[in-house]
DNA sequence: CTTGACTCTATACTTTACTCAAGACTTTAT
DNA sequence: ATAAAGTCTTGAGTAAAGTATAGAGTCAAG
């Protein structure tokens, strides 16, 4: 049994200009072809695009995804555990920068009363005000 | 006394193109022209730079940060409390994203030896395999 | 056999916020 | 006066991950 690339779309629920995408990428392996020239994929084509939809999920980007799914065949943990710490770092990078910015906002907001004009928004004061760098 | 545009960059420590990419997307007020058709800027407007620059380290889009100078002259405080609580939502929600993923990588981390072959990663495992919609 | 759905390639466009390059002109310093 | 540094406009390129389009060929159903 083998899919057509619509087929294929639909069982892994991404599109179909998607999977050439990845195909161009790298990602997923050039399929063979019916004489007419459409692609024809095996039945574990979808796993590999499920793998990249929950790697995805993970925060992983495409680059990092074609590195994991050649550790997978054929690396060893250490490889993949360095990948996931790398992208933890990352993560947590991420968040401790929009709490900041959200402890300053919340702060800000809380500072305005929300009615009248904007003279003395404590908001636009923050953004106006020339103390910090 | 007026600022050349290079001047003006150096003030506010951004980049000349930055600038002018700003006027293009209205961001900053066309200024006056020397007979040269070099660009003038009055004093104010290294702080004009620094209210975007302060804007967009609380996360605001470019976008927002034009509604933020026009409402900065001219609107109200509900308006502006408006913006600001909509980018705190929004940044409540890619914090709550972010601590997702962070919370099964590093579970997923944590499972996983760091020794020997992929086989048996449970990182791996976890993107290969099928249970998960 | 024809209609409609599907697929092919190649190319361009999307978003966000810049950044760079080319080629010409101007200002500043020596 | 001349050279270096600065500025001008226009247009293109960058990252990331697709999405869309055109125009041509193909497959399945009636």
């Amino acid at each position: 049994m083998s899919f057509s690339i619509g087929q294929l779309a639909r069982s892994a629920g991404t599109g179909i200009e998607t999977i050439r995408y990845y195909e161009r990428r790298g990602l997923m392996p050039n399929p063979p072809r019916a004489p007419s020239g459409y692609r024809r994929y095996p039945d574990d084509a979808t796993e590999r695009l499920l793998f990249i939809r929950r790697a995805k999920h993970l925060g992983f980007t495409l680059d990092e995804i074609g590195t994991l799914l050649s550790l997978q065949d054929g690396g060893g943990k250490a490889e993949v555990k360095a990948v996931a710490q790398s992208k933890l770092a990352e993560i947590d990078a991420r968040i401790e920068d929009l709490q900041r910015m959200r402890t300053t906002l919340a702060d800000l907001d809380s500072q305005c009363s929300g009615r009248g004009s904007v003279s003395g928004c404590p908001i636009i004061q923050a953004l106006a005000e020339n103390d910090d760098e």
